[in-house]
RNA sequence: GUAGAUAUAGCUCAGCUGGUUAGAGCGUCGGAUUGUGAUUCCGAAGGUCGUGGGUUCGAGCCCCAUUAUUUACCCCA
């Protein structure tokens, strides 16, 4: 006999979880609905000439591959077989031979898919396209807390748009999932790449730009004495570094943040990206319009304040945020639960070409995902899942012998088309047997039918929490259940 | 890929500087006079101590290897 086990990173999610883990998807199902969004399902599959070369290269290590069908070691051809992987293949390695045994791969994640299917169903889509999904990813990753190599995320994105109505109404819709699941000390934290853009050309353009980012990105875990020590090793100099935190080192509010970070890069001179406004808006923010991003990130803040927006203490203009994903070009989201040791349970933001390599250039996009696996954790280890119940189970009926069992039949089929969830014990056991069973499943009511009720034509019903009991006629029982 | 930790009953874990028949709690099953649950009491079942070597008169405990799990780094949801 072997020991049963489940690959590493995966888990069995019991009914109880599957009960809690539906509420989530439900809260955000709803949520992405009642924004516009319809749903959308892709295979488990695609192709690794899909997959690869989206996620950069530690990306790609992260794929799994699916092994090709048959003998993958040669080809047959009318009963002639050659060779297909080589004796030069395997000395020239790993990468010479994968693409000649698998060409297939477990999808990373919703967004890629996503752009594949846009590209290919280009000529039957209405623009813009407003879709959600919600669907397990892989990734062959060393598993940790809250990261599995099977976990699902639930995405929803708009492509064909550039309004930064997009991205207010992502703010939005973030806020709503965890309001609704009840996780309330949050932080959204909001950033613009053309903002990180603009600090790396502050800094006069030194070193590697993806350096910087991944570097300050990090400002909250490793501090500021971390990030310097990794600027340092990367090349960059000091007084490079002081420049950047005092851009960096900003008290105060949104609009202040902004503020002070436009007298920054007017004071160093950056080059101003944005387009003067083409219709007449605020004098004030004019100057703000030179630069794109703290130009989107103020307009952003602007409509979610006309949507009726409230939470903007829960909303956080963070410079140093960069986010890992090479395609965004614009607005990046990412939402911490406070007070949690966990990391961002939903991200994304803009991807002015999404599409591009899959042949359609110039669709731009904006969407994000909630990871579902660690908002669990979350509400978790916050103890705020508040139903205990393994099975929906809302009635259970009672079995003395085969005449009683069979005398409950009618009332469990009434019960049921009535929509109660219901079940009759299957076996004529002790009865303290079958009251242990409720209690351990967490069945609200137990419903007594035994001889002496069947010969007086009622029914005894047992609510479990408070012990009360009460005798009804067999005909008042559904009625009385069904308010 | 790098570094650390752990592996004993179905689950969570004890197990002394190596010493005779391996422990608890929870769970499971049975019982506490007839048809009532989570509380109480009594009882039972259940372990080749991850696997393979080694040291020793003697190994759950020490050493080596191996596998699995897990935490942190990298990166990410």
């Amino acid at each position: 006999m072997q020991k049963p086990s489940i690959p590493q990173g995966t888990r069995d999610f019991g009914p109880a979880q599957v009960a809690r883990r539906q509420h989530i998807f439900n809260v955000i199902r709803r949520t992405f609905e009642t924004f516009g969004y319809a749903p959308l399902e892709t295979p488990t599959l695609e192709n690794l000439s899909v997959l690869t070369g989206k996620y950069g290269d530690e990306g790609d290590q992260l794929l799994f591959k699916v092994l090709n069908s048959g003998n993958f070691l040669v080809k047959e051809r009318r009963g002639e077989i050659t060779p297909f992987v080589t004796a030069e293949d395997l000395e020239a390695g790993p990468k010479a031979v994968l693409p000649k045994i698998a060409e297939k791969g477990l999808r990373y994640d919703l967004t890629v898919p996503f752009a594949r299917y846009v590209a290919m169903n280009r000529g039957t889509l209405t623009f813009p396209f407003r879709r959600y999904q919600m669907q397990p990813v892989w990734r062959a990753d060393r598993p940790q807390r809250g990261r599995y190599r099977e976990f699902w995320q639930c995405d929803a994105d708009v492509v064909g748009t550039d309004s930064l109505l997009c991205e207010a109404e992502i703010v939005l819709m973030m806020a709503q999932v965890l309001n609704g699941l009840g996780l309330d000390d949050f932080t959204i934290k909001i950033n613009h790449r053309g903002v990180l853009r603009n600090i790396y050309q502050a800094l006069g353009g030194e070193g590697q730009e993806a350096d910087l980012f991944v570097a300050i990105d990090k400002l909250d875990k490793i501090g500021r004495e971390g990030v310097t020590n990794e600027l340092l090793t990367k090349g960059f100099t000091e007084p490079t570094i002081d420049t950047l935190f005092a851009l960096l080192n900003m008290e105060g509010d949104y609009t202040g943040k902004l503020t002070r970070l436009l007298a920054g890069f007017v004071t160093a001179g950056v080059e101003p990206d944005g387009q003067r406004p083409t219709q007449d808006s605020d004098e004030d923010d004019d100057e703000l319009t030179y630069y794109r991003g703290l130009n989107e990130l103020n307009e952003v803040r602007e409509l979610l304040e006309a949507s009726g927006f409230r939470q903007f203490d829960r909303l956080e203009f963070d410079p140093t945020l960069a986010r890992g994903l090479s395609y965004y070009t614009g607005c990046i989201f990412e939402v911490k639960i406070n007070n949690v040791q966990m990391g961002s349970v939903s991200g994304g933001g803009r991807y002015d070409n999404l599409t591009g390599s899959f042949g359609l250039p110039g669709v731009s996009g904006v969407g994000f995902s909630f990871g579902v696996d660690r908002l669990y954790d979350c509400l978790e280890t916050l103890d705020l899942f508040t139903d205990t119940s393994e099975t929906p189970t809302r009635c259970l009926l009672t079995h003395f012998d085969p005449a009683s069992g069979r005398a409950a039949l009618p009332l469990l089929a009434e019960l049921r088309a009535a929509g109660i969830p219901a079940e009759l014990y299957p076996d004529a056991s002790k009865l303290q047997k079958q009251f242990k069973y409720a209690d351990a499943k967490g069945i609200p009511l137990v419903i007594v039918l035994g001889p002496e009720e069947l010969a007086a034509g009622v029914a005894k019903i047992k609510i479990m929490k408070t012990g009360e009991e009460t005798v009804l006629p067999l005909s008042e029982v559904v009625g009385a259940l069904t308010v």
